[in-house]
DNA sequence: TTTAGTAGTCATATAATTCTGACTTATTGC
DNA sequence: GCAATAAGTCAGAATTATATGACTACTAAA
């Protein structure tokens, strides 16, 4: 899923813009650690296994650009940035909370 | 998404599964005309502009493997085959109607 | 038994996504 | 200035998803 293709706006399934926001082999796992906690980059290298800089550096950029992350760069001993949940990637969860439950 | 990544059942993420449900360039459209009226393949194939008979009959399959939709052979004059909403289809109208709320 | 309509499959080509490993930038402390 | 650490980027390879066009299977009516 690219930047471009959640753009490009000829949805023409109400719903399918708001799939493509968790779209991807990483997305949803990185959301559900980001509901835990504020994100760092190294730390969510770590926890998702299989996964790669690359990938998780594109996803989260793009998490960031549809508005469901927000980037907080903290300038202290060495660099630190967060990741943390935007208002609307809030109202999200209980959504996915809902999701889960018809599992 | 092809159906052994749907089955691989490595998630971590509980919600990740679902979503993955509805995962693809065409299925979410797919669903919604599933959820206005039964589907059949030439008219799916008429609706939906831009994909192709190869596609769909994946998507379908899918969507069927899943248990999301089912598959009703009807021996009419001409051979004639439906896709119907499953109860598990159907319970997931009012989490994608949530979707579109948020949008 | 031929023909027409519906619902596909198959092999292959193209496009999109993800992965790998080397390289870059920014900051702080020595 | 130099090293160490965090957070990346970049080019290219590998994998996965989607598209194209030719072909097949089944049914019923003529």
């Amino acid at each position: 899923m690219t930047t471009k293709n959640l753009r490009d706006g000829k949805e023409t399934c109400p719903a399918q813009g708001l799939l493509k926001l968790l779209s991807g082999k990483w997305k949803p796992e990185i959301f559900r650690l980001a509901v835990e906690a504020p994100l760092r980059f190294s730390s969510l290298l770590r926890q998702i296994h299989g996964s790669n800089k690359q990938t998780l550096s594109v996803a989260l950029r793009e998490l960031e650009d549809v508005g469901l992350l927000e980037k907080v760069v903290i300038k202290q001993k060495p660099l630190h940035i967060e990741y943390n949940l935007t208002e609307k990637g809030k109202s999200l969860i209980p959504v996915l909370k809902q999701l889960e439950g018809l599992s």
